[in-house]
Order: structure tokens, then sequence, then C-alpha cells
DNA sequence: CCCAGGATTGACT
DNA sequence: GTCAATCCTGGGA
């Protein structure tokens, strides 16, 4: 089958991974996996942010909200999104981070159906807040170490057909390709 | 001090 | 498809 690989060579070693650009990261997180309490699953969708774009949180510098994005990379930064639900990234480079917008559960299947009040699999993990929610993410878990427990990250060792397009829900550099998916995922928050 | 504006979701027409 | 919910940051007065 003529294939499917990510643009970029898998730097699969712990922090080495997110000490590069957004939106490298973004791309070759596609497929890794992410446990939190031992629930979660395969990461399928991703948004990079850097210092220098204006739909980023750190656009403007440093401040007390987004100042885990410019801690190590590999920190959690996890901020609160119009007054009710959590949204979890990873830090890469100083001031640059991605969004984990979806994954598809492959752990800990019946704690997130009750976090999320029973409804189909398909809403448990599919879109930021969703997938905070379902995993039990909250405020209290921003500038964490993403290598460190409550924590379990494990890079992607596969090719992945990796799908890119617009970012989702900003207002600012709205045509920026940094936008990343699993191709053929049913877990997409929504179709490229 | 005040208050506009969100990297969303779910309910409803 | 439209739209309200709900918190709280950070910029400006």
């Amino acid at each position: 089958m003529p294939h499917d690989q990510s643009a970029t060579s898998p730097a699969t070693e712990g922090p080495d991974l997110f000490s590069r650009s957004a939106e490298a990261v973004a791309r070759d997180l596609i497929g890794a996996t992410l446990l939190y309490d031992g629930v979660g699953g395969m990461i399928v969708e991703t948004e990079a942010y850097h210092p220098s774009d204006p739909a980023s949180h750190s656009f403007k510098g440093q401040t007390l909200r987004n100042a885990a994005m410019f801690g190590q990379p590999g920190t959690v930064y996890v901020y609160r999104i119009y007054g009710m639900h959590w949204c979890l990234n990873f830090v890469c480079e100083p001031g640059s981070a991605v969004l984990i917008r979806a994954i598809e559960p492959t752990a800990g299947f019946d704690r997130m159906s009750e976090r999320r009040g029973g409804l189909a699999p398909r809403l448990l993990t599919t879109g930021p807040g969703r997938l905070c929610s379902a995993l039990g993410i909250t405020r209290d878990d921003d500038g964490r170490s993403l290598f460190e427990l409550p924590f379990t990250f494990s890079p992607n060792v596969r090719a992945r057909d990796v799908l890119v397009g617009q970012r989702i829900g900003i207002t600012k550099a709205v045509d920026e390709p940094l936008r990343f998916g699993l191709a053929g995922s049913r877990f997409l928050s929504r179709k490229f």
C-alpha cells in the first residue's frame, strides 16, 4: 500500500519530542497515547500555537494564566474556556504549545462514561472540553509534567496518515494550517 | 475598579 | 442551522 507517514521524523524520546516547534510536535503527537490516572487513549486530533501567533495565548507575552506555556518542554498547560470547560495543552518550545483536541478511548472506558453521564462512546472524548471532562483533567493539572503521574505518555511509533487543516474556534490567524488529525479516525471533533 | 471576550458544548428551532 | 451558559483573565480607566 502506498503510505502514509508523518512528515517529520519521529523524535520519540521523552522531552526531546517536545523541544521543537509546536507545529512539528502537533503532527507527531497523532497516534501517541495519553493516560490520566490510567484513563485515556490515542491522540487523534491536535492544534499548534506559537508565540508569534495572534491566536495564541502567549502572543502578548507571559501572564499569570499562561505561565505554564513558558515552562519546560513537556509541561502541561490547562486553561478554562468559556467559563465552563477545561482545555489541555502540552508545552513545546518556550511560549508554544499543542492543544489536544480529541482522543480515541482505549483505557478506562467505564470511568470516562461515568464522568460524561453515560453518553455515546463518540461523545466521550471528541473535543478539547469533552476529553478533559472524561479524563478528569482540571486547573489542578496546570504546570504539571506530562512525564509524571497522574499522566502517562507514550509516543507514536507507527507511520500515520495525518490530515492538516485550519484551526477551530479562533478569530485570528484562521487560515494557518495548524490543525492535525488521524486520517480515517471516527473520533475527530469535526471533519477536516 | 470595570467589563469585553473567549483555542466549547449542548440544547433547541 | 442558531444561541445561551458561565468564569475569570487581563487590559484599560
